[in-house]
DNA sequence: CGCTCCCGTGCAAACGATTACATGCGCCCC
DNA sequence: GGGGCGCATGTAATCGTTTGCACGGGAGCG
């Protein structure tokens, strides 16, 4: 029969109403009389009437969306904030649109777009090597960072990180460790500087060396944590732990040094950042420091859904604590061992 | 001093010609003449103006974004395909709404939403779990399937399963294996059900023996193999190679097993599906078959857009071929060792 | 009984773009 | 020189909702 789909004046002919009474009804039902509200009810049960969100976006100026730009969205550490996000969203009726900024020839030019195109009532960004000064844009929808982005005051979640690295420290010294390394991520990167930054203050704290032959780049990939361990073995001296900047970065370091016959933890101790699935998984079970990505999603969520409600473009931002995993891939180091 | 975002009337004023005119040098510049389409050129980098979606979205009679159906988008499965979905999609001018079916309490019902609530021009479904019927909608958008689906005739980008298990056992029985065991993923998933076939298929076409009791049920999660691995030195009679429908199964067998005491591949040969980044950074590093998932989400995306722009609800499919990946996980049975 | 007030509803104008149809002008050809 | 044709542009309807404003009627109060 109804090959068309139905439309608010089609409930409103089926209930002997007027449009308005309709649209009233179905977003402030208190102002519509009992009777009415329910003749609207079954009409538009009858009809199968579905609001057409296109016409009421329309009608309100907004777009009922929000854009998160992901820089690369083949790296499943978005996945977890991705799905914090959508359990935010969704409920509160807001479309998930995912942009990867990879995609494109220019990130800078693809954020410059998002935020003039008007497409969507707030953005979300995940990629913190963006600048700053395209976000001067006038008449710009809110926008949350859900990374560190360094010298922005954008309402932001962040999470613990040079705490996290201390901690890691921290449980290597009391270990008994005195020679602990660090891999860190491409330099530059906000986490980064933040984690190199903890390092350092917690080698200070206990009174340990910094020993810049000791302290690796690293790019957070698993490739990149191969590499430092193909460094590590060249090394004539050789620090008996280290602490990579993120879990994938510990899993391709394990393997190198595994395959060149060393022990994790009895010949090197190894502490990662981020508690991948796999951490626990992993031969050793490794160490690390948990984030919890779920909930950095759904703290931007609800920071720009307070942005977008306000009509504001600056607000509270987050901090997401960390917490230390203790498990298999840190013991004591050998001099320890051969003493006890 | 300008506050508001100029709207197509700005331009047409600007440039002293109608508001038609603007739309067409912006759709068909080929029928507006040089010198005008020129002065619109310049009033529009005058005005700013940027066309509003939404208006027209509405005027079209469309959305302009495609709405995939994750099951869980925690899971970095998904992540890689979104990639691949994306980097045909933007492209093409469509905006990607990603939607968790897991986030609300009943999946079926949040498809059946999407389906009527026309809010895209078209779904890509990655759930395989969800009822065909829903699908009877009249009306409804073009649906691709980007996973298989028990009994569904629906458009659909599929990987070579089957072939992939046979493949797998293939090499195995090439290395001398003739105690062959399996970890299937949960079972009425279609994935798990092609797979099984093809490891069936796999071990008749060499004459070995399929044992019950050497397949053991997982869900594709590392959790789910570490299970597997205590059920596997529980054994009394253990199989000497063991093809694991996932790679994050295999990943959590070899944890379990060499925590153990056993080695992987001199005393159980492992075999996973997928090629995770990790599988080659794991010790030993992982045989398996890689599955490209890039090219699953762009092959779904491109089938997708030819459905819209045919408007049609069916068309073709599209098989992505799966390839063998000889690693360090998989070696000749000890029997064969000691003979040789 | 008459005046207010308020509650529930309808009317109609937006929102900003697209596009079928109308119009006007210049040119060609008979 | 007039009729016709075609090109470039303008006019205005339309997509489906929301919402400010107006209106009618019933109740309450003096």
């Amino acid at each position: 029969m109804d090959r068309k789909i139905a439309t608010i004046q089609d409930v409103a002919r089926t209930a002997g109403v007027s449009t308005a009474t309709v649209s009233r009804t179905l977003s402030k039902p208190s102002v519509v009389a009992p009777a009415t509200r329910e003749a609207v009810q079954s009409a538009i049960a009858e009809t199968g009437y579905r609001v057409n969100a296109t016409a009421s976006n329309l009608r309100r100026q907004r777009t009922g969306s929000v854009i998160v730009l992901v820089p690369n969205l083949a790296n499943p550490f978005f996945s977890q904030i991705l799905a914090g996000l959508s359990s935010v969203l969704t409920p509160a009726q807001y479309g998930l649109l995912v942009a990867d900024t990879q995609s494109g020839p220019d990130p800078d030019e693809r954020l410059a777009h998002y935020l003039t195109s008007g497409q969507a009532d707030g953005l979300i960004l995940l990629d913190g090597t963006l600048s700053p000064e395209v976000l001067r844009t006038p008449g710009r929808p809110p926008v949350v960072m859900a990374c560190e982005w360094m010298g922005s005051d954008l309402p932001s979640v962040t999470v613990e990180n040079a705490r996290g690295a201390e901690m890691a420290v921290d449980h290597l010294a009391g270990l008994g460790h005195r020679a602990i390394g660090h891999v860190t991520g491409p330099r530059g990167n906000v986490l980064t500087e933040t984690r190199l930054e903890g390092f350092t203050r917690g080698l200070a704290a206990r009174g340990l060396p910094l020993r810049e032959d000791w302290v690796l780049e690293g790019d957070f990939t698993m490739d990149s944590g191969a590499a430092a361990a193909r460094a590590f073995l060249r090394m004539a001296d050789r620090p008996s732990a280290l602490f990579l900047s993120s879990d994938e970065m510990a899993v391709g370091f394990m393997g190198v040094v595994q395959a060149a016959g060393l022990r994790v933890p009895q010949d090197v101790s190894v502490v990662g950042f981020d508690n991948i699935e796999m951490a626990q998984h992993l031969t050793p079970r490794l160490t690390t420091i948990r984030q919890p990505r779920t909930r950095i999603g759904e703290s931007a969520a609800e920071l720009l859904l307070g942005l977008i409600d306000t009509a504001a473009l600056t607000g509270p931002s987050d901090v997401i604590e960390v917490e230390f995993i203790a498990r298999g891939s840190a013991a004591p180091p050998p001099s320890d061992r051969n003493l006890g």
